[in-house]
RNA sequence: GCCCGGAUGGCGGAACUGGUAUACGCGCACGACUUAAAAUCGUGUCUCGCAAGGGAUGUGGGUUCGAUUCCCACUCCGGGCACCA
């Protein structure tokens, strides 16, 4: 027998393997197809390490099986070849980051192939390549031709010191990934992707799919899927505001004040965005835009158009509506002309985006304003200077706006006693000039917007805010007035941008309230939980025959509450009321708390809320207290109890609960016949009370009515749109050209792709651009639209674009007129099984989420969702439980264990080393484990003989390991299906000889996991054909059944005994020989019998008295 | 703070649906083979106890004839999110 040499047996077969082209999937089969995948790796500079290889493994042994079981199976790999580790590698060594990334792919190549992998190597995609990343960018003009793409002004974030901007990857904790620099917002237009669009499918078609529990909450979670209401709050200045206003000729009151010439307004509408632009020139007069018919034999609105032309430079402009009107006498009107009578108030709409290129000096003076047209409905712009000017039709009134708060809290709208607006919310603007401390809003305001996420945490999440003085909202439901506050723990994003506030019932309202001293006012009351009486009517609400005492344990200080049942309230809610003579309130009440819990030590510790009401109890028929009543707590002073009888056990009962949980403010809140212990800010279900009408409600009727009576049901998002520009070179380009008359011009698709110019310096400018901006020859090209010159787009796609569909291509990859032809799609697609990484459950699977539901509307692929079932594998940790990295130096090669182990010993071990969703540390010292037994498997060629005897015992073995390795692939099971392939080669390895035909069905099971040690072993047996090749085998149950059973016997749940016994026993014949055992007669002598359980085949428990 | 997951020998871990806790592997100890060592093979290996027995699955309770498994409370560890109304 020749010694186990694994790097000659594996080398070999990779090598007749890929000859035979084994693994590669077939296009026009008429087998069932799988579609088995794994998450392609990124080229990085230093290799994989064995974590890697993890995720690789389990997919290769299921795809194994697959083909095993007749699939036709689909187990591509690739490269998710962009990205930044090869850009700054770039960046350090000057080497163009193709060549890297061919170094890289070369390098991952081989290793991968070392492992023995059934990739389908002919199917190899690379994001970077042109010829993909062309299908890249042919998708990203789809999703602009369908409005998912726009351009929007964006924060983003900015590392000072490197002058660059960084992907939100690149920032940890808020400080730069490479210096450590602490991180700051810059404002930047950004290509944005409408995935919030999909927000509600995104989330409601997990229901679908068969992804793991975990993924699922996580993607829930980020998608962050709120119900709740939008109500409408009525915001009242409290003055007669001070702005002016253009009204109609006749209806102008006289007092009102001038506006100031000379910031002037036009209105335009833009021609594609519901939008209208406010045209601001500064220094202008007035009279050269909102115009008159006045300059010569033109109309009033040929006179605008053209003054509205020459000004701005938009070409293409239609009026759209006549505001009517609008008095002259607001204005100051130019000393030369004398014009005393109306002028007319125009709306007009840019009938698409040309517009002549601007000047410098003309860009200084002029200014844009974007406003929505529900605010020019009545509307007021903001200005530089002090004053604003309102433009409105002939109703509503100046002084009344309407603000929307979004709340999943319908419920506690009467407990709204403040309203608060993010700094960012246009109607701060609006109002900022009525509010008696205008600066300190205004400060207020820079200062939240230079806040960086550092500062932002550092901070310590504590509240900060302003009122906005002179202002007040109504609250719809109480018909009160309100304060309203600016604040930055509103975010503007979220929602509405405005909240209604109910300190009583919202942990950070609450914090704002006690800090600025704020009503407080409860809404919702809190039911004990009493376990003892289920809820009756929906509600946990506490008897008020049933009285409660307080008492503070010493030790756990937890809060125990004594329940007495069929007590009158007296005995325990003390007033002073059972006072012997002399007794003090205090002493009364420990007597009776005495007398009825049998704990005798109680020292009084406080007054809870001071007086309770006593007219909300029954009161004692006899006494007729309509007064106060004292609440008191008592401590214990240690656990001295008089012995309980059963009696009072009984009528007594416990509830335990912390301070905390029950009444952390140490108030009891009553509501009518009913009284219970509140939490300072109680967030949970409950009853409705200081309601109105509603009282009495539970919390989840109230949300039904009062939505319906002051709001409407509105759901919201977390999930932010996707900014999809990085201002990198890495990257696929983006393929939009900016025309100065035409504006955003997608490339035409016949021109893609759009490929990446080569550059002498890989670094991002100064001014946050991408290194491409610097590459004129590249930047400058022609409009598609109107021939004349134009810019490229510098910008590139993210990491994660390009990883959202590359599944698709793997059906196709060499496809050259579409980025794969629709009938292998139809076959291949969607993914079986796609196995990854925990890291990447919420942004690449959500984003290739999108993007495939979007091509699946596109009707570009057959289903809505890309993948059947996903599964994520946990983290392999170095030795010592520490993440594997380079600089702490603690990296496995599997280069190295290849070398001295094998591919195959390292493929068992990945597998052995524990279950597979979960983190664990690799251990040098275990892989001798899967190696030894390996080669004990090679060794036992040796006793193979043709024929043996019939072994029921080993066949009865070989068909559970059947069973149980089967069943364990398909759970991700694999280290008990490795134990189980050790048992059985442990049985196999006590028999002298062994048959051939056991030998085979072993090394089939083995096969998946170990392919090359069984496929040379295979050809050593004598087969031509693979091993890969052959059919799964299926376990026959009826050779894993045995005749004979060991019974345990127990005794009061005790082990105390076991017999072997024919399978099928009965309960009558397993009580008899149980009882016939010495060791059971022991404990059953002299006792008698009470009850016997009994398991069939397993077990008998004798319980005896 | 919120959400998810986890905790079992010296170590990685196993245990179906509540039914003999510690499978499998590592390590360790002893033995065989060897002049010797390595390798290999064999035996043993939770703990207290001479034994009969008892005690152990993070901690404390509960349900049950019986709990690693179910329920309640808590501690610690890992991951995700983080002012999301």
């Amino acid at each position: 027998m020749t010694p186990y040499d694994h790097s000659k047996i594996e080398k070999k077969w990779q090598k007749e393997w890929e000859k035979k082209k084994l693994y590669q999937a077939e296009d026009n089969s008429k087998k069932p197809k799988f579609y088995s995948l794994i998450e392609f790796p990124f080229p990085s500079g230093d290799g994989m390490h064995a974590g890697h290889l993890r995720s690789n493994t389990a997919m290769d042994i299921i795809s194994r099986k697959r083909r095993a079981e007749g699939f036709n199976v689909l187990y591509p790999i690739g490269w998710d070849a962009f990205g930044l580790p090869t850009e700054n590698y770039a960046i350090k060594t000057g080497q163009h980051p193709k060549i890297v990334t061919e170094k890289n792919t070369d390098n991952f190549r081989r290793q991968l192939k070392s492992a023995g992998f059934s990739f389908d190597w002919s199917r190899e995609v690379n994001t970077s390549d042109p010829e993909y990343y062309k299908w890249t960018q042919w998708f990203f003009l789809q999703f602009y031709k369908h409005g998912l793409a726009y351009k929007q002004k964006m924060l983003i974030n900015w590392c000072p010191k490197d002058k660059i901007g960084l992907a939100n990857e690149e920032v940890v904790d808020g400080k730069c990934e490479r210096c450590g620099t602490p991180v700051e917002k810059r404002e930047k237009e950004q290509w944005m992707l409408a995935i919030t669009k999909y927000a509600d499918r995104l989330d409601k078609d997990l229901d679908t799919v068969d992804y793991l529990e975990r993924i699922k909450t996580q993607q829930r979670n980020w998608i962050g899927k709120s119900e709740g209401a939008e109500i409408e709050f009525v915001l009242k200045p409290e003055k007669e505001p001070t702005f002016y206003q253009f009204v109609e000729p006749g209806k102008i009151k006289e007092d009102k004040p001038y506006v100031e010439r000379n910031a002037i307004m036009a209105l335009v509408k833009h021609w594609s965005e519901d939008k209208y632009i406010g045209l601001k020139w500064k220094k202008v007069d007035w009279e050269t835009l909102i115009t008159g018919g006045i300059e010569g034999d033109q109309t009033p609105e040929e006179a605008a158009l053209e003054e509205i032309r020459q000004e701005t430079g938009y070409k293409n402009i239609k009026l759209v509506k006549n505001l009517g009107l609008a008095h002259s006498k607001f204005f100051h009107v130019p000393k030369d002309q004398n014009r005393n009578g109306h002028f007319h108030m125009f709306v007009f709409q840019l009938e698409n985006d040309e517009r002549t290129t601007l000047t410098k000096e003309e860009q200084a003076i002029h200014d844009i304003v974007w406003l929505s047209e529900k605010d020019f409905e009545s509307f007021r712009l903001p200005s530089s200077h002090r004053f604003v000017w309102e433009l409105y039709k002939n109703k509503g009134k100046p002084e009344e706006r309407r603000v929307k708060v979004f709340t999943t809290r319908p419920d506690t709208i009467f407990g709204a006693t403040y309203l608060v607006l993010a700094p960012e919310h246009p109607l701060v603007q609006y109002f900022i000039h009525q509010a008696s401390n205008a600066s300190e809003i205004n400060e207020y305001i820079k200062k939240a917007s230079k806040k960086t996420d550092v500062d932002r945490t550092a901070e310590n999440k504590e509240k900060t805010g302003v009122e906005l003085k002179g202002v007040k909202a109504i609250n719809p439901a109480t018909k009160e007035e309100i304060p309203v506050f600016v604040a930055d723990y509103v975010l503007a994003q979220y929602g509405t941008g405005a909240i209604m506030a109910v300190p009583a019932h919202d942990e950070r309202d609450f914090e704002f309230a006690k800090k600025y001293n704020l009503e407080i006012r409860e809404v919702i009351m809190p039911a004990i939980i009493d376990k003892t009486n289920p809820p009756r009517d929906g509600y946990n609400m506490v008897d008020r025959k049933v009285v409660h005492a307080i008492v503070r344990h010493p030790k756990t200080k937890k809060i125990l509450l004594l329940k007495w049942k069929k007590f009158p309230w007296k005995v325990l809610i003390i007033g002073g009321v059972e006072k012997e003579d002399g007794d003090d309130l205090v002493g009364a009440a420990k007597r009776e708390i005495h007398e009825e819990t049998g704990f005798k030590n109680l020292k009084y510790v406080e007054t809870l809320g001071g007086v309770v009401r006593a007219q909300f109890f029954a009161a004692h028929k006899h006494e007729n207290r309509t007064s106060y009543t004292n609440a008191l707590v008592f401590d214990l002073l240690d656990e001295e109890r008089d012995p309980v009888t059963e009696e009072e056990a009984a009528r007594h009962d416990f509830f335990w609960g912390t301070l905390d949980e029950v009444f952390p403010c140490a108030e009891i809140g009553i509501w009518k016949d009913r009284y219970l212990l509140r939490k300072q800010v109680y967030t949970e279900e409950g009853v409705l009370i200081n309601s109105g009408p509603f009282d009495g409600l539970s919390t989840e009727e109230a949300r039904k009515v009062l939505t319906e009576k002051y709001g409407t049901q509105k759901i919201t998002y977390k999930l932010r749109d996707w900014i999809f520009s990085r201002q990198r070179y890495w990257g696929e380009p983006i393929p939009m050209i900016h025309c100065p008359k035409c504006g955003w011009q997608p490339v035409p698709e016949k021109d893609l792709p759009v490929e990446l110019p080569e550059v002498k310096n890989y670094l991002p400018t100064d001014s946050g651009e991408s290194p491409l901006a610097a590459i004129t020859d590249w930047v400058n090209t022609t409009c598609p639209q109107c021939k004349g010159p134009a810019k490229r787009e510098t910008d590139t796609m993210p990491n994660w674009a390009g990883s959202s569909w590359y599944f698709l291509r793997y059906a196709d990859p060499h496809n050259k007129k579409t980025f794969a032809d629709p009938k292998k799609l139809e076959y291949w697609t969607p993914v079986d099984w796609y196995n990854g990484g925990m890291e990447h459950t919420t942004l690449h699977l959500l984003y290739s989420r999108f993007w495939h539901k979007f091509l699946f509307d596109l009707k570009l692929v057959p289903t809505s969702e890309p993948y059947v079932k996903r599964t994520s594998h946990g983290l392999i940790l170095a030795q010592g439980g520490e993440k594997m990295s380079k600089s702490k130096g603690n990296v496995v090669n599997p280069d190295s264990i290849v070398e001295t182990f094998g591919a195959d010993t390292l493929r068992l071990y990945e597998m052995f080393i524990g279950p597979f969703d979960q983190a664990v540390s690799w251990s040098t010292d275990g892989i001798v484990g899967p190696r030894r037994f390996l080669e004990r498997v090679w060794k036992m060629q040796e006793k193979v003989v043709d024929k043996l005897p019939f072994d029921k015992n080993l066949e009865s073995e070989i068909n559970k390991t059947i069973k149980k390795v089967s069943a364990d692939i398909e759970s991700m099971a694999f280290n008990t299906a490795v134990s189980a392939l050790m048992i059985l080669a442990n049985e196999m390895e006590k028999r002298q000889k062994l048959a051939k035909g056991y030998y085979k069905h072993f090394l089939k099971l083995l096969a998946p996991f170990a392919p090359h040690i069984t496929e040379e072993i295979w050809a050593n047996l004598g087969h031509t054909d693979s091993i890969h090749l052959e059919k799964w085998d299926t376990a026959n149950e009826a050779k894993i059944a045995q005749d004979e059973a060991i019974f345990v016997v127990q005794v009061n749940g005790k082990v105390r005994g076991e017999f072997k016994a024919p399978v099928g026993f009965s309960e009558a014949e397993a009580t008899a020989k149980a009882q016939s055992l010495p060791e059971i007669q022991k404990w059953t002598e002299g006792r008698e019998i009470k009850r016997v359980i009994f398991v069939p085949n397993r077990l008998i428990n004798i319980v005896v008295l």
